[in-house]
DNA sequence: ACAAAGATGTAGCCTTGGCTTCATTTCACT
DNA sequence: AGTGAAATGAAGCCAAGGCTACATCTTTGT
């Protein structure tokens, strides 16, 4: 006796319904494609965090350490020099042996809007009444999942409701 | 010739000022705690949009394959599969050979909470002006980032804001 | 009944992001 | 000038989440 479960009809979800099916392309359903944003909104996530605070690190100490990133983190050093290693990769940073870590224009230009960014999420949740501590949480995750779009109605809401 | 980069005093974060310091603990500084959470709220994103979607594909069709979850979610069905693993490892579905999957007690809990999430972020994205397409979008990342204080902000707005 | 097609499973590869442990380099201070 | 502490680097482990390729099971239809 084995594998009794009564089963039902195959293709419960007809792939039509599901995939977009307009033209050529890969062309994931509408579904698929949401997930796929985020996912890759999700891989840009550390990239961002760490061109962020190298920044605010520079801004406010001149320089910015693969301790003092970690420790900002809250990572170990290895785990912070692996990203630097990525983030040198990819050509946001640049570095060499035992001295700090240093921005690209690429990177400077990163950094920058991810600060615009996050200024204007924790803005726009305080604004809507979310206590300052956890509006700092909070938008520390969602700021990587915010599109132009949201960004401008969150800005637009702060600034048409200064007070409460 | 090597390494003559001017070198500044170090310490340039004194440890006390990054770490709280307060009292006992591992006690991560603000900065670092901030971070973690964020992390940790990474690591639950994958299942909550699995168990969520799960639950969606239960209510609409009668079972979750994984061919079905692999194809909402944009990902191979090895994918889908490896994740169906883990969720099962963590006690949220079952599944036997060949057969769908479903949700635990604990996972159609979490689905539960996860879709109400998911139902207050896009109405609130709708809310604020944000088009359907693009609330749609970046709902899916923002719901796992939104703690419950956030979470009752956005529904009271959402509330006392019916129409534009 | 059976064969083709579709769904599922399995194995194995890659990258990322964590970690620990140990080696090496630099720096600050005596 | 010398030395000990701190910072950095390097190696190697692990889990998660992607993928491709291939094997096996189930369903559907003839
Ligand atoms: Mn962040
Ligand atoms: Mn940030
Ligand atoms: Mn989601
Ligand atoms: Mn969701």
């Amino acid at each position: 006796m084995k594998n009794k479960a009564p089963r039902k009809k195959r293709a419960a979800v007809p792939a039509e319904a599901v995939a977009g099916a307009e033209q050529s392309a890969p062309d994931l359903g509408a579904e698929a494609h949401r997930f796929s944003q985020t996912r890759s909104a999700r891989s840009a996530e550390i990239l961002e965090d760490y061109t962020e605070l190298i920044a605010d690190l520079m801004e406010e100490h001149g320089e910015a350490r693969i301790t003092d990133i970690a420790r900002c983190l809250g990572v170990t050093h290895p785990t912070a020099a692996k990203a630097v290693a990525r983030l040198k990769r990819e050509g946001l940073v640049t570095s060499r042996p035992y001295r700090g870590v240093f921005l690209t224009e690429a990177g400077a230009a990163m950094a920058e809007r991810v600060r615009v960014r996050h200024r204007i999420v924790i803005e726009f949740l305080k604004a809507i009444g979310v206590p300052a501590e956890i509006a700092a949480v909070d938008a520390e995750g969602i700021e990587h999942y915010v599109s132009d779009a949201t960004l401008a109605a969150f800005s637009d809401f702060v600034r048409s409701a200064p007070e409460v």
